[in-house]
RNA sequence: UCAGAUGGCCGGAUGGCCGCGGGGCUUCGCAAGAAGCGUCGAGGAAAGUCCGGGCUCCACGGAAACACGGUGACGGAUAACAUCCGCCGGGGGUAACCCCAGGGAAAGCGCCACAGAAAUGAAACCGCCUACCGGCCUAAAGCCGCGGCAAGGUUGAAAAGGUGCGGUAAGAGCGCACCGCGUCUCUGGCAACAGAGGUGGCAUGGCAAGCCCCACCGGGAGCAAGACCAAAUAGGGACGGCACGUAAUCCGUUUCCGGAUAGCCGUCCGGGUAGGUCGCGUGAGGUGUGGGGCAACUCACAUCCCAGAGGAAUGGCCAUCCAUCGCGGCAACGCGAGGACAGAACCCGGCUUACAGGCCAUCUGACGUU
């Protein structure tokens, strides 16, 4: 079982953002390799925009994005990759179960793009 | 019962499963730490950051003045305030009650558009009068001249006290009464102020939220304050060693001689970045009882410990109930939807703004019943 851990930093996060980007209704995943070898380690951060509404709808969508990762990551997450979920306007909406899909979905369509090198989202 | 006024309070509830942050205890461990147990964990506005303070650093000999900013009836409360309470004055409302940027316009400057004759050294357009004086005339009447007046009309937000009577040629505070205003005295009140009496004869148009004057208050920046610990790298300093005891440069004018600098290594020191720790929650504290005060508030005693993060915990999901809304129904009810504004970031006292819905108390008016 890999150990979860919280990213903190900005560089943290632009480099994230600049990673392997997935969408889907309620959420955005990005994933990269974390920078140190530490393949026993999820590192996990979240973050929503003005775009998402006022403090409130800010911490409630960063709330639920945080519990579905408890429940997802430590089953599909793979060590040694930081991921980064970012709220949309949806999250506060969404059922919980089409949450946990949707980040499911990501993970999983993000983690195959990462299994097949070179191709496509280079260009 | 309806309509209204004021003050206060609440801001969904309960349970289950899985989690998060703080501090506590126990166990294991050399330690780092791990596990378990139980405990505490968002608001009335946490918001805006508009005032007032605490706290911290900086500046500063004391005091005053100038500048700048703020406040503005009076008395009190308070650590302080632009807040609050009481009271006064003015305005609004049938009333309960509400509202007021409420010092000074005879210190000075400035402004008062349009309209109007005239807008502040106020004025005479339309008007009113022909008593006095002069002329025509014996005189009266009449006409003319010299003049008098500001009542009425007109404009305006505002036109030099208002109404009435007297008075007059016509008029006029010219005289008088009442009201208003100024001023003096007395009475009541701590005071703002109010009341009564006398007196003046009306003088002092408005704007100070244009400048200004008067009184009082104010040093600046803010927890990213500030204090401490302290890697790596670069650079600084001290000491010692190596190299050289040559050469080079510099200094003591030159020679001699002496000193310094430049290289490498080690140890130490100071400052200090990343990072970390503190500041950081026992306080102008909450609750209760009793005393003082119309009240704001205050005193005494008892009792409680009541968030403390740092990409930032205080949650996610489910069930039932309680409000609310929609549809159907006369109704009981059924089905469905679905929680207002909003998230602590050093703390406290206020103000302002946002807010679904609900509860309580007191008071006012109207109607009805006894």
């Amino acid at each position: 079982m890999p150990v979860m851990d919280r990213l903190k930093t900005r560089p943290d996060f632009l480099r994230a953002a600049r990673g392997i980007r997935r969408s889907t209704a309620s959420l955005t995943l990005e994933l990269c390799p974390t920078p140190e070898a530490l393949d026993d380690h999820i590192r996990v951060g979240f973050t929503a925009s003005r775009k998402v509404g006022n403090a409130v709808a800010r911490n409630r969508a960063k709330r639920r994005l945080r519990a579905a990762a408890a429940a997802v990551l430590p089953l599909h997450g793979r060590g040694g990759h930081d991921y980064v979920l970012v709220a949309r306007t949806a999250t506060l909406t969404r059922g919980f179960a089409e949450l946990l899909n949707d980040l499911s979905g990501a993970l999983a369509a993000a983690h195959a793009r990462l299994d097949k090198p070179n191709r496509g989202d280079a260009n």
